[in-house]
RNA sequence: GGGAGCAUAGCUCAGUCGGUUUAGAGCAUCUGCCUUACAAGCAGAGGGUCGGCGGUUCGAAUCCGUCUGCUCCCACCA
């Protein structure tokens, strides 16, 4: 096969990747192999790649391939997720291009243009995923409101209903104005935010309604809702307000009475000590509310903006109805004074809106139960978290969760299986034929027309939380007891899952819940959560930040390989990553590196003929050197320590097999590589090409293609992972004492200007292996290499490599003044070791309480050093008599 | 406000049970090279008081305390 001077990546990724696909090499069916199962988080239908999930992708991607080559029935289920949220809000904002918004229209209408939309977008991130090389069973994917998936869901509601798990409550939730639903707990995120604190004069009543002179003072942030208000707290110990005890105030410019309460909730030493009861809109004032039955005024609407209640700035937003208040109140005479404050503010992970509590009926999952489950499970360490700091954050969240908020006022989702009859009595059934049944239970009467259905869908969270069961089966979700298909009980329980710390609680956590609840087991062993992808400055990627870029033009800029890698290098276990350009050029250039290797190699001719000891030294070294690197790239993996894996197999490629090996081993100019070494040299680059497979799926293809001749149907992805073979640590220590020698030769050609062509001679002084001579000839273009008792006395450059002296005989070219500054700095810094050496020896207590080794290493180290200074000394005599 | 974590070279990070020739890697930097696989390259080199202070120990990047600076999670003082 004749291969380009450039590897050209596009044309070669999509070659193989058709070619993958048509043998259906990514497709798995249950056999006797052992299996190895992920499940990918599913994106967002709507979403499109980002730097995000390339690196989650391209992580799955490594370990299943990984799994492949290691011998294992690996199945990597793709999918995508509705969403609920995001794509309602994205329907929404399409169908108001048309000029058409939700109320315009049916649910039914409605849902025809979210489907619409689905099948033009749903598929764009799963054909990006292509792109990166991701070895998806394609023919597995998933949509989590698919049929069946959504029924699994309905399933699941009725099994927590019927078990009294779920229930129906008024509550303060919180409200997103923007997507005019409830959201959880989870969805909410607190930002301190910068606002004012407003100091609001409120009139006692003389009793009649009119004011008096005498008024308090409150303190709040939120001067719009002080028409919702229904009394003032303060604190019965607090003294100061005892002469307002039984009194009434006036709210500021609507002049409506309400009286003045005592609650120890309210603290006396913040704000003035006066809290204005709010009960609509504040959960705590919520709860005082209910303590001291006071009326519920709601006065925002689901849009944030002001309602008729409020009797004044009626329509406003609430953040415009802000601005105008205090100028109301300003004009009224009400303001005291305005301070700036700052203090978190609740607002939507979805819409980025602020939270508004609002009060509201919704259906709640108990969770304290499953929470148990969950945690037992990590706790336990069924369930490892990588890295496992987050168990400490994990627990906190177990032991302090609250119910959770399922409901959604969306149209996009699972609907809820809840069914009213028209005297508010409600059935939970799977079906509204078997709701219309349990409904007849109730009132005989009861027909399908006046059944209705509730409105909400169900939280997006409570349909992924299935997911590792309802890929496979989606009946088992919602029916403990059944029997799993034979799908489910192969693959499941997956093994790693492999996401963000950001969804640990909105997913992790819930599917741990849904795993134990129905499967009795947990849905993996091993939870890799990545970092958050940043860019250089540590800002997170964002769309509306625009500081990510489309990873799709990284891939044809540099390759899906290079992509892969410069996400793997910056991506140590646990930690944040920052993206870097430079990273990614990295990856380009390895791929170069590998390529042209490979030209080098392919280009040699090849004959029987005696092989070079040289070559022979090189060849054992680099078996050896490529085993115990197999090892330690095994560990990696075990331990999810991808990157490190990756350098390991970086570092052994670059610089081992190319910069060493292969420069060892090259023929002369026009001669030709013998058999032996030739067979060896192509048997490393199988094994090399294996191991980096998993990391960079298309490159290697080409050149295990490019390497012999393969049969149709051959592919690198079901080659095994090469196994370690026996390390010859011995080997390994000699090649790098000649590769130090190298090293030193090749810089004194450097200082004194001497061409890699023109040869040096070489005397040695101590226990070089002179196996490696051959091996220092070729590398460091050395003539002879003479092993001597004494150096000739002639002029030269002498140097050491551990405590091996090495001197090179250069003539007139030998400034010995440098030479001599040179070994007296030496000399300097190996005294000061000596010295330090030498102090720990002569400390009793060190000699009396240190291991022996320890104290054996230590006497080493000064007999090691004693003798490198005195070859140093005797270098310098030498040098001074010259 | 509560909790957790982090701080090692210019950058991103390793560093296991406290001891392995006075701290390692990749990238970046500097110097010299168009040497017949590769200038997206080759060869060589420089660069760190392991955040500060105190303690334990024969011995501390590593263990303890404390201070400083960051990050994350949780949280109903208006």
């Amino acid at each position: 096969m004749e291969l380009s001077a450039k590897y050209n990546p596009s044309e070669v990724e999509d070659k193989w990747y058709a070619y993958w696909l048509e043998n259906k090499f990514f497709h798995s069916e249950p056999d006797e192999r052992e299996p190895y199962t992920i499940v990918i988080p599913p994106p967002n239908v709507t979403g499109i790649l980002h730097m995000g999930h390339v690196l989650n992708n391209t992580l799955n991607d490594v370990l299943i391939r990984k799994a492949r080559m290691d011998g294992k029935n690996a199945c990597w289920i793709p999918g995508t997720d509705h969403a609920s949220i995001a794509t309602e809000n994205k329907v929404v904002a399409r169908l108001k291009e048309k000029g058409i918004t939700k109320e315009d229209i049916t649910r039914e209408e409605f849902l025809r243009y979210a489907w619409e939309w689905k099948e033009e977008h749903g598929g764009i991130i799963l054909k990006q995923l292509r792109k990166l090389g991701a070895s998806c069973d394609w023919d597995r994917t998933k949509f989590t409101m698919d049929p069946e998936l959504s029924q699994a869901v309905i399933n699941t509601f009725v099994h927590f209903y019927r078990k009294g798990l779920i229930y129906r409550g008024v509550r303060m939730v919180n409200w997103d104005p923007v997507g005019h639903t409830a959201v959880s707990d989870e969805e909410v995120i607190h930002r301190d935010t910068h606002s004012h604190f407003y100091h609001l004069r409120y009139f006692i009543s003389d009793g009649n309604g009119n004011p008096t002179d005498d008024y308090l003072i409150i303190a709040t942030t939120r001067p719009e809702t002080i028409m919702a208000d229904a009394a003032i707290s303060v604190n019965p110990a607090d003294e100061r307000y005892h002469r307002l005890r039984g009194k009434k105030v006036l709210i500021p410019l609507i002049n409506r009475e309400i009286p003045v309460i005592e609650d120890s909730y309210v603290e006396m030493d913040f704000g003035t000590g006066c809290l204005k009861v709010t009960p609509a809109h504040d959960v705590n004032d919520y709860e005082i509310g209910l303590r001291h039955n006071l009326p519920i005024i709601d006065i925002i609407d689901e849009s944030g903006k002001l309602n008729e209640k409020a009797q004044i700035l009626v329509g406003e937003d609430r953040f415009d109805a802000r601005k105008k208040i205090v100028e109301m109140l300003r004009e009224a005479g009400n303001l005291e004074k305005v301070e700036d404050y700052t203090s978190p503010v609740g607002y939507s992970e979805r819409t980025d809106a602020v939270i508004e509590p609002r009060l509201s009926t919704q259906w709640f999952l108990k969770m304290e139960a499953l929470a148990g489950m969950a945690l037992e499970s990590v706790e336990s360490g069924k369930v490892k978290l990588i890295p496992d700091k987050y168990r400490n954050t994990y627990r906190h969240w177990m032991e302090n969760v609250h119910d959770w908020c399922i409901s959604r006022q969306l149209w996009w989702g699972q609907r809820i299986p809840a069914y009213y009859l028209p005297d508010g009595k409600y059935v939970v059934a799977p079906s509204a034929e078997e709701a219309l049944v349990e409904a007849r239970k109730i009132d005989p009467a009861i027909t399908p027309e006046n059944l209705r259905q509730d409105d909400d869908v169900l939280d997006t969270w409570f349909s992924s939380w299935l997911w590792p069961i309802s890929v496979f089966d989606a009946d088992k979700p919602g029916h403990p007891d059944a029997k799993p298909n034979a799908d489910l009980s192969y693959y499941y329980p997956t093994n790693d899952l492999v996401t963000g710390p950001d969804i640990l609680f909105f997913w992790v956590a819930r599917m741990i819940m849904a795993g134990d609840e129905f499967m009795g087991k947990e849905p993996f062993s091993n939870v890799y959560l990545t970092g958050i992808v940043r860019d250089k400055l540590g800002r997170k990627m964002s769309k509306t930040l625009g500081n990510s870029p489309d990873p799709l033009d990284l891939i044809k800029e540099f390759g899906a390989d290079a992509v892969r890698i410069g996400m793997l290098l910056c991506s140590s276990a646990g930690n944040d990553i920052f993206y870097d350009k430079a990273m990614v050029e990295q990856g380009r250039n390895f791929c170069g590196k590998i390529w042209n290797s490979f030209r080098l190699v392919q280009g040699w001719k090849v004959e029987d003929k005696p092989q070079p000891a040289s070559s022979a030294t090189a060849v054992d070294w680099f078996r050896s050197k490529l085993n115990q690197t197999i090892n330690i790239v095994e560990d990696h993996y075990s331990k999810f320590r991808i990157s490190d894996a990756l350098m390991a197999i970086y570092k052994l490629f670059w610089d081992d097999y190319c910069s060493t090996y292969l420069e060892v081993i090259k023929p002369a100019y026009g001669d030709s590589a013998d058999r032996a070494t030739y067979d060896a040299t192509i048997s490393f680059f199988d094994a090399l090409l294996r191991l980096i497979h998993p990391v960079m799926p298309f490159i290697t293809e080409e050149l295990y293609h490019a390497l012999e001749e393969r049969k149709d149907g051959d592919t690198i992805m079901f080659a095994p992972t090469p196994k370690a073979g026996e390390v010859d640590e011995k080997i390994i220590a000699d090649f790098e004492k000649a590769i130090a020698a190298v090293g030193q030769v090749r810089a004194v050609r450097q200082q004194k200007n001497i061409s890699m062509k023109e040869a040096l001679d070489l005397s040695v002084k101590g226990d070089f292996p002179e196996s490696m001579a051959p091996v220092l000839q070729k590398l460091a273009n050395v003539g002879s290499v003479e092993f001597v008792s004494e150096f000739p006395a002639s002029a030269g450059v002498s140097f050491m490599v551990g405590t091996i002296e090495m001197f090179i005989p250069l003539g007139g070219k030998v400034n010995v003044e440098e030479e001599i500054a040179k070994i007296e700095a030496d000399l300097a810094h190996q005294r000061g070791f000596l010295e330090g050496v030498r102090k720990k020896l002569s400390n009793e207590n060190f000699v009396a309480h240190a291991p022996e080794k320890v104290v054996a290493m230590e006497r080493k180290k000064e007999a090691d050093s004693l003798s490198k200074i005195e070859s140093l000394e005797s270098q310098l005599k030498a040098l001074k008599n010259s």
